[in-house]
RNA sequence: GGGCCGUUAGCUCAACUGGCAGAGCAACUGACUCUUAAUCAGUAGGUUGGUGGUUCGAUUCCACCACGGCUCACCA
């Protein structure tokens, strides 16, 4: 309100008028406050009195207790928070001045000597206080803090600011991904950069978003996946790559969607899909225990257990979840699988094949059970336009996804690289655009051109960051994963 | 995009079947030199998301709009 902002502008002018600099251009402190804590926070009151130790630290102030000539303050830099006690017979009469023209908010610097307080906190007895910078707008109340969903994304920084667990998520999220760096660094794997505008938005079936180039005079899609770039580089010889960067798809935004978000891909010459669910084990498993501190970790309701993992083919987990019993080969009949996808009430398309009606049957009766880490593989060839077919069933795949709460985590194959079938199948997806998928694959003659002059056998995976960042996070919504997920203008 | 729910002071929330819009915290004034949701006394703060409608009277009922949440569709 500009009444309660008015009142701030004000005292930031009288701090001004005593001398103050409002805007200061550093403050050297002598410890981060959670550095403070570490080297003193053993330290007894005793120990603290007989060896005075002087600090300088700095950050926000968060609470505010006064006592007429006194007072407490609870100094926060994100990281840690200590209390600060400011004595008006331990000041200069010009920084106890200071003190009491200070604000909920504001930055400020502390040097002083640490001591405990009759209760036994570790307390930086003020000597000098600099003023750092005004914080004009009210912070949100200490005891609720701030809830509103709306507020707390779009103004994330009085989110961090107030919400320690906010901001103990994107710490997290910063550690998952560089351990994903660091497990892939240390196995000869290189990290490349491919372009985001692409020409044809290729490697994945979804709706691009469409941008144009004013030199060029042509169009760009952001693109939908690094996929073919990255299979381009095994081609020339680079033979376990790595893309992790964000990608884009214009699709609805939901719990687990937002338009941008970060995926991690990776390729690995000379190797199949089954080498890759094995990585995976062992990557997704460690990444758990690294960011969480245990193999067994909250999820929800649930338990997640990465010490069990379970593998699957899709006509297994079909089987196994369909309410009504069948066998198999029941799904190689077109009327069953029909039959059953109006038992379990799925919206299908008579169009589509085959495979697309099975990928919608597991999708409708599977994927809700798949709560322990669950490796899913060989998959209908329809839905999988890049991946190599089963050499003993041409109407599979060697694909696999991984699950994790009932999420889709993960998503690998074995690289299709015969440069033929790879363009009967960009003629097959052509097709299916006609038919109007508007997340059909489109024709990249290019690509073709590289299997052309060959790839070895190759093994490829995405893995979707943000909700990988979910689940170690225990996080329901992937707007809570993203620091700043997109909303309407208010 | 469809369905359901929500929007009241800076923040967190009240206000019965329509009858003068309230509290706590934050703010301001005063008291208080070991508090930690400090305490005590007092003050101020609102076009109840917006626009219309019904009514003597609307935060409350109705319509439309805006923004958000959940959910379905689609995907990772």
């Amino acid at each position: 309100m500009e009444e309660l902002e008015a009142i701030r502008v004000q005292k930031l002018s009288q701090i001004r008028e005593l001398g103050h600099d409002p805007y200061p251009t550093f403050y050297r402190y002598t410890h981060s406050i959670g550095q403070a804590i570490e080297d003193f926070g053993p330290k007894s009151g005793e120990e603290l009195e007989q060896n005075p130790a002087t600090v300088r630290v700095a950050g926000r102030i968060l609470a505010h207790r006064p006592f007429g000539k006194a007072g407490f303050l609870a100094l926060s830099d994100g990281e840690g928070q200590v209390q600060v006690y400011a004595k008006k017979d331990q000041l200069p009469e010009r920084g106890f001045q200071l003190y009491q023209l200070l604000d909920l908010g504001d930055f400020i610097g502390v040097e002083g000597t640490l001591f405990r307080t009759r209760t036994g906190e570790l307390t930086v007895l003020a000597k000098e206080i600099t003023f750092l910078a005004k914080c004009f707008l009210p912070l949100p109340e200490k005891w609720h803090g701030l809830t509103d969903v709306e507020i707390r994304y779009r103004r994330r920084y009085v989110d961090l600011a107030v919400n320690r667990d906010v901001r103990a998520v994107f710490v997290k999220r910063s550690i998952i991904i560089r351990e994903l760096r660091r497990f892939l660094d240390d196995r000869g794997y290189l990290e490349v950069e491919t372009p985001i505008l692409h020409p044809i938005a290729g490697g994945a079936l979804a709706k691009p978003f469409k941008t144009h180039h004013n030199a060029l005079d042509m169009n760009f899609y952001l693109r939908i996946a690094p996929e073919l770039y990255l299979k381009r580089l095994i081609v020339g010889g680079l033979n376990r790559v790595y893309d992790l960067n964000r990608i884009f798809r214009n699709e609805g935004i939901s719990t687990r969607h937002n338009p941008e978000f970060t995926m991690l891909e990776f390729y690995q010459a000379y190797s199949n899909y089954t080498d890759l669910m094995d990585l995976t084990e062992t990557m997704i498993t460690g990444i758990a225990e690294k960011v969480c501190g245990s193999r067994v970790v909250k999820y929800d309701e649930h338990e997640i257990d990465f010490n069990k993992w379970t593998r699957l083919s899709m006509k297994e987990a079909i089987v196994k979840f369909c309410p009504e019993k069948i066998d198999e080969e029941a799904l190689k009949d077109r009327a069953t699988v029909e039959r059953l996808l109006k038992q379990v009430h799925a919206e299908y398309d008579p169009r589509m094949p085959l495979g697309n009606l099975v990928g919608i049957l597991f999708e409708t009766v599977a994927e809700d059970h798949l709560i322990q880490p669950t490796l899913i593989y060989d998959y209908p060839i329809e839905l999988s336009p890049l991946s190599k077919v089963k050499s003993n069933d041409p109407a599979m795949v060697e694909r696999f996804e991984l699950y994790i709460g009932a999420m889709e985590i993960a998503n690998g194959y074995s690289e299709l690289n015969d440069p033929v079938d790879q363009r009967d199948r960009f003629l097959a997806q052509l097709q299916a655009r006609e038919r109007g998928d508007e997340e059909a694959h489109e024709m990249d003659e290019d690509y073709v051109r590289a299997l052309s002059y060959a790839m070895p056998p190759t093994a490829g995976e995405g893995i979707g960051i943000d909700r990988l960042a979910m689940l170690l996070t225990n996080s329901a919504s992937i707007r809570d994963v993203i620091l700043f997920p997109h909303l309407r203008p208010e």
